[in-house]
DNA sequence: GGAGAAATTAACTCGTTGGATAAATACTGT
DNA sequence: ACAGTATTTATCCAACGAGTTAATTTCTCC
């Protein structure tokens, strides 16, 4: 009892606290950008002090790096994780859209963090040798995919696979980074659960009825008999 | 001679001091950010003393509102002035991509001007009365062209026009507001002429096909003969 | 049980920045 | 030509914020 450790004034745990820093430098950039972003609040946040930035990661430039890194490491990592081999074309693209669509949706500071690094016109990115290497494999998975595709006869056009990465990401992110702005112009909720299924559907029905020349279920309210009232009030 | 204004000290022109204020402001703020911009450097840009910044507009934050509230302004009138009615369906769609594509080309600020605010997530654009009457009448135009796709048979799927719309946008801006990431990643540079135009064409292949059900000739590659061995490389 | 290294805290520095005050200069009507 | 107002300049300042210095506490290994 007498050689307990009571009373520490503060635990050492230097690769908890670096990670800690991490996380708390992470939603602070996102919510703020970088020149935003307050190194004080940082080191609030992450329950440290702020001298303990500069000693495990360093400057605010590369803690920010750093945390740009972190963000790509993560979303490339679980791209790999989907294997779109087996599936048939239409579903593995489907497969796609909704992958992309759901890590926005889990990980909103990703796409903060886009934003802020291409307002900075790639400026630090440039310099980070680590994310130059780590290549997204979905370009490859959607070339073999598209090829499967047009060989199978299931779609009609061989499109670029970087041209078709880029749509749909575009798709997704476009209407995820700009729900504030674009909540406010339509003056309605984009991000509540109806406004969100209803743009995955139309996601899925568009990529899906270009690549396929066949307008699927989703994507044709025109033909449906029953809607028909529906679509008038709608369209 | 001597009644001659000679030797003035500075010139008086509220108006024109007005305008290269907003002016400078809109370029400070689209290249910095909110937090970013700097009061001095916006003064020094319209060669104006700082003063003069209070004076005829207001603080920091009515100034950046003033500058998103004119960027609104701007492209709401420039769309006001394309009119699709006279189109037949297909044709319209083509031109609202392209009008979009060219409109965030030549107005690359007002990208950024979006990006910096839905990272506030919108909050000065909540405060602004003017902009949220200011109806995109895209939306509308978006209904009664695919209104008449539908009936003319040109178009197999009734969407809904503010997905629709959200869509080309998010096509359109995603790309040009990322470019700078992207093109580290791809290692090229998509804001090459040729990139730009080979973009475009996949926009509107991509769209027209998934409305009307036939891929366009822009976009059907898989079928045309000639390039057969230009998929195999590009695809 | 003590010396040296590692981790953490507290307090300080110093340039920057948004905003304010007051004085000077130009314009307008009479 | 003069009074009153509108526009512009020249300074100032208090707060803030990134980064530093130096002291303090904990750990490790002998």
């Amino acid at each position: 009892m007498a050689k307990a450790k009571r009373t520490l004034k503060w635990q050492r745990d230097p690769e908890g606290m670096r990670l800690r820093i991490l996380e708390a430098a992470k939603q602070e950039f996102s919510t703020h950008g970088l020149a935003g972003a307050r190194v004080d609040r940082i080191a609030a946040k992450a329950g440290a002090n702020k001298r303990m930035l500069y000693y495990h990661v360093g400057n605010k430039d590369e803690l920010y790096l750093a945390v740009l890194e972190g963000a790509y490491d993560k979303i490339r990592s679980e791209e790999r994780g989907l294997d779109l081999e087996h599936l048939d074309p239409p579903e593995a693209i489907r497969r796609l859209i909704e992958f992309t669509w759901t890590y926005f949706l889990r990980n909103p500071e990703f796409l903060s963090l886009l934003q802020t690094e291409n307002l900075a016109r790639a400026k630090h990115l440039k310099k980070s040798t680590k994310v130059k290497s780590m290549h997204s494999p979905f370009v490859e998975m959607i070339r073999t995919v598209v090829r499967r595709g047009v060989d199978s006869g299931d779609f009609q056009v061989a499109v670029d696979p970087v041209q078709l990465y880029i749509s749909i990401a575009g798709l997704c992110f476009f209407y995820l980074s700009n729900s504030a702005t674009l909540s406010v112009i339509f003056g309605r909720d984009l991000l509540a659960k109806d406004a969100k299924d209803e743009r995955l559907s139309h996601m899925v029905g568009l990529v899906l009825a270009a690549l396929t020349g066949r307008s699927t279920a989703l994507f044709e309210i025109a033909k449906a008999p029953k809607s028909r009232s529906a679509v008038a009030q709608t369209v």
